[in-house]
DNA sequence: TATTGTTATACTCTATAACTATA
DNA sequence: TATAGTTATAGAGTATAACAATA
């Protein structure tokens, strides 16, 4: 990456006139809090995803596949965010797990749809009970409307910035959050 | 980790009766959101921190130093989550570009009072110019009620994440599976 | 004996590159 | 030639274990 002014550290080691900080406290950074928050709900679903091949992105590809249909793998890493060789991998282990299937596209012989089998909407089911049960109590300090607020507005977030990725994904728009939750 | 039930490929793979999964979009999962969003935050704070050494880290090693006062590494490495083992690495980065010192700890000799030098005040100014501007991009779908709110419910949610405990929050969380649960 | 911090090592996750089979 | 998927390899990041100094 071409620099065209010095880094920070060289900057500071030049000893550029000091100056007092605005001593903004690490609470009101965005990035500390969404580390922090984010850190906690992998290390909790973890709990609750225990066993399933992939984590967190295991329970992702059957819930994407289950609600929106069979998928490419490229369309399916994108969307997920993961690179596509490590979709492989993912997929190789949910498939011997019995999860999902890996099926001809008959569009295009060089890919594969995936999709969930019984067996892997069986288990969504099951997961999808415990991982709404894992971020009730992660949000356990929100009231309800608090709660609401804040899915709509981190979901918005992420629609946004997935949006902005060259891909495809422009079918999910419509979303109904979660209205009948409860 | 000893799992009193089979986990969830090998009950899968039994073939227990099928039923029809609930159809959540991904969009509506939470990890999923928090994965997007957080994902898109390191990309683009990366651009702001580049050559400060660590990155988000080596960010919040001095933003927390220079409004909370000289710390302890092993009481900075719990605050900002990362293994103890890690943080002597980032600290060996950040002294060695002269932002941070290691001082020792009059009341303890066995510790070290990490706090950040006259140039690493003077760096972390530029980067928190630099962090709010990213901060307010990534934000930009939202309208300044909505920002506000976003920002204060994360910091609600991490400040209360990170008083259960920076270290073992995981078990504490693990629990929340208990139908005691509220 | 327990704790702070360091070091060396090993592991996990992810990305890069090369390969095939299709298009 | 370009693309979907696979495989092998390398890299970054992180955790584990052993150690020295101090409590």
């Amino acid at each position: 990456m071409s620099s065209p002014s010095p880094d920070v550290a060289t900057r500071a080691a030049r000893g550029v006139e000091p100056q007092a900080a605005s001593g903004v406290p690490v609470e009101a950074d965005l990035g500390w809090a969404l580390g922090v928050v984010f850190r906690q709900y992998v290390k909790a679903s973890g709990a609750a995803l225990e066993g399933l091949p992939g984590g967190p992105r295991g329970y992702q590809v059957l819930a994407t596949t289950n609600s929106e249909g069979p998928k490419r793998q490229l369309d399916l890493a994108a969307q997920l965010g993961v690179d596509r060789t490590v979709m492989t991998y993912l997929l190789d282990d949910l498939e011997k797990a019995g999860l999902v299937q890996r099926r001809p596209d008959p569009a295009d012989r060089r890919a594969r749809l995936i999709a969930p089998t019984e067996q892997g909407i069986e288990a969504l089911c099951d997961l999808e009970r415990k991982l709404r049960a894992t971020e009730d109590h992660m949000l356990g300090i929100l009231d309800e409307s608090e709660r609401a607020s804040f899915r709509m507005l981190l979901q918005r977030l992420a629609m946004k910035a997935n949006a902005i990725d060259p891909l495809h994904n422009a079918c999910v728009l419509a979303e109904a959050d979660d209205p009948a939750d409860t």
